[in-house]
This record gives C-alpha cells, structure tokens and sequence, in this order.
DNA sequence: AAATAGTTTGACCATCTGATCAGTTTAGTA
DNA sequence: TACTAAACTGATCAGATGGTCAAACTATTT
C-alpha cells in the first residue's frame, strides 16, 4: 500500500545513484545494468521502481530541480544591493561545490533544448527570473547600482558559477588545483562579488 | 588516389553532419545511420572514411579545436586594455553565434572529463590561457587595469559568453527571441565590454 | 492461519547499433 | 584498352541494452 519514500528509502538510493551516472554518461549514454550495479540491485528491481529508463532521468531531474527551489526561493527577500549579490553569489557557489553533478546534468539537459523538462518546469524559471530583474531595474531606478542590462547581468552571474561546475575538470587543471575545496569556493565567490560590485558602482564594504 | 580533403569533399560533409549529431545528442547518443542518412550516404560509406563512431567523433572534436585556434591565435598581440577586452568578446561572441553547435559540443566534452580530447590538445590550452594571464598581470602591474584575480577573470569572459552558445534555448526564452541574431549578438558583445571595463576601471572610450 | 497486496528477482526477448566483409563500381594510369 | 588502386555499398553479424514476465518472497490485514 506505501506508495512510497519516507527517509531513506532504496527509491532514494537509486535517484542518487542514477544521477551521478546520467550526469556522468549523459540519457542515451547511461546503462541501466550499471546503476543497477551500483546500487547493488538486480536491474529488474530498479525497472519495478521506475517504469522506464525516461522516468528515471525524468525524476532525477525533479528532484534536482526542487532542491534548487528550495535554496533559491528565499533569495527573493530585497536587501541592499552588496548583501543580495553576496548571498546570490554564495549560494549558487555552494550548490554547484556541494553538488556538481546537478549542474552538469541540468546544464546538459538545457543544451539539448530540455526535451525532458516538463513545461511548467520550465514555465517555473521564469517568474523567479522576473522577480531578480524586478529588484534589478528598481536598484536602478533608485541610483544605487549603474545602470545597465539587468537580463544580461543576471545570465552573466548564473554563468560565471555555473561555469566552475560544468568545466571543473578544466578549472581544476589550469588552476593547478586537486578539488573544488571550501577555500577555492570562498575565493571564488569573493572575486565575483568583488568584481560585480565594481562594475556596478557598489562600494565593497568588507563587512 | 589522392588521400583527402582539397575544398569541399565528402568527409568534410560527413564531419558537418557529425558534428550536428553529436552535439545534438552526445557521443553515446547520436546514431550513425542517421548522420549517414542526413548526408544521403549508405553507413557502409561512412564507416570506409571513419573507422570507427570514435574515430569520427574525434575528427570532429580536432576540427572544431583547429577552427579555433586560428581565431583566437592572433589576439595574442598585445594592445590597449580596451581594445583588447573588445577584440576578445567580439570574436568569442561572433564564434559562438556562427557555430554554437561546436561549442556545445566542446562542452559536453569537458563536462565529462574530456575523456576523447588528446592529451596534447588539452595541454595546448593552457599555452594560450597563460600568454592571455599575462599580458592581465602585465596591465595590472603597470596600473592600466584594475588588480584583481587574472585567473578568474578569464574564466568569467569564458563562461559569460559560453553561456550563450550552451544554454541558447533557455536565454532566447527567457529573452522573448526568435534567434540569436546579429543585433543580439552586438548587444550582448557591448554590454559585456562595458561591464568589463567598467569593473576593471577602463574607461570607456566608445570607439 | 489464510488471504491479499506489495516487492524482489532470474530468465528471457525483441530490437537496435556499431562494425565487418565480399563483391562491385569508379577513377586514374601506362 | 588493360590494369590497378581507391571508393562505394548491400548484406549480415555479434554484442549490448531496455524492457517484460511469471514465479518466489515478504509484510500487512482479516
């Protein structure tokens, strides 16, 4: 009768499973029998649990997506300009250090035009994008950052991190780096709240 | 006899088409009949000129990086801060909208580790990526340019305009757009140069 | 305990796909 | 024309893979 998950169930187990693999090998590239491995479970089982290989990438995906709703939701809260784009900055820098593998399979799922993103999933962004250009364009009004694209200005910030996820590999190289450690994230996070802040005429005020 | 290419051969239409495939549905993903149908070639002809998926993946991957490094090979010289950040974004930009399939691709390449990309090509960014390093530590010495991470700085150029090859579908959307088209891409080119040089204290001396 | 519903699993299959190969055609050369 | 090498292709295969199914097993309810 259960329908399902309460904890830490073995649907859980597969999800997370499941996801490290798409993200690694991409939809078509991912075999079931490995995850199926993986999780130390007979292939059948994982089928029983989700009907196909479509529904299991599918609700990866949901589940990725809804922790980020989570972590983003109440961003939305207007502060002063340094504070937002310091929280902005360090919670999208987290999510991509804690786990990259979201990023990387979200970001491979957009490229290929979302085909397997629900469109009310899709349809969601875009409020929350609304709203961040919103408190944008008001900042402007009101003097306190210089004036400029704020649609561009939020795809530049949603890049720069993203960008240490989806190209850690090469970041990691050319930085001469092992991993992605708490330190590098806070430098990181540091130079892009820096340099967003110069740009728009905000005074770095180090707290 | 003659062993390949001279203007416009059949495996230079083989390695467009490819290219459109893989980048549209990845390595594991794409099929060789259809890359072989889309260039009206039974498969038997495909595989005689590649030996193997890999081996045309490859090619693929070596002709994108060749087409690149002929771009980018002679912004090395060095010139104003200005004119620099300009020439760098304006042929970033222009490279991403005459071919954003390639730069998804090389994307998704890096994403999964670059486990197709030679050894030697890998290594052959980083040549580049230290001569761009630089000439920044060289401007920042000489106080041309704000101080600040050069390393970072690089990557953040990298990711903005990267961004809009690799994740095209969801900025058209979210841009209310049709295509990526020449007005979009002067915009954009603008509007990153200006925020550049705005951060990094350039003064902006519209041409 | 009996019955019922949910879960697990090994065996199996239909299909797809990259790759091979033998035979044919085409192009270049003496 | 005769000869040779490269280019082409239909037929075919071997292996892999997503998915099915019936039987066995477990937990819950009456």
């Amino acid at each position: 009768m259960g329908t399902m998950s309460d904890t830490h169930t073995l649907q859980d187990r597969l999800l997370t499973v499941a996801k490290q693999e798409f993200a690694k090998q991409g939809l078509k590239g991912a075999r079931l029998q490995k995850i199926a491995d993986e999780a130390q479970v007979p292939k059948a089982t994982l089928l029983y649990h989700f009907k196909s290989k479509t529904v299991l990438y599918q609700r990866v995906l949901e589940t990725i997506l809804s922790a980020w709703d989570e972590g983003f939701e109440e961003l939305t809260i207007d502060a002063e300009p340094e504070i937002f784009f310091r929280r902005l900055i360090d919670t999208k820098i987290a999510s991509v250090r804690s786990d990259p593998l979201a990023s990387k399979l979200f970001a491979q799922e957009i490229m290929q035009g979302a085909p397997h993103l629900d469109a009310h999933l899709t349809q969601q962004v875009k409020p929350w994008f609304r709203r961040q250009i919103n408190i944008l364009e008001q900042w402007m009004e009101e003097g306190k950052i210089r004036r400029t694209d704020p649609t561009r200005l939020i795809f530049l910030i949603w890049a720069a991190t993203q960008h240490y996820a989806d190209f850690q590999a090469q970041v990691l190289t050319l930085m001469n780096r092992q991993e992605f450690d708490a330190e590098l994230a806070a430098d990181t996070s540091m130079f892009l709240h820096e340099f967003i802040c110069n740009s728009l005429g905000i005074i770095d005020q180090r707290h």
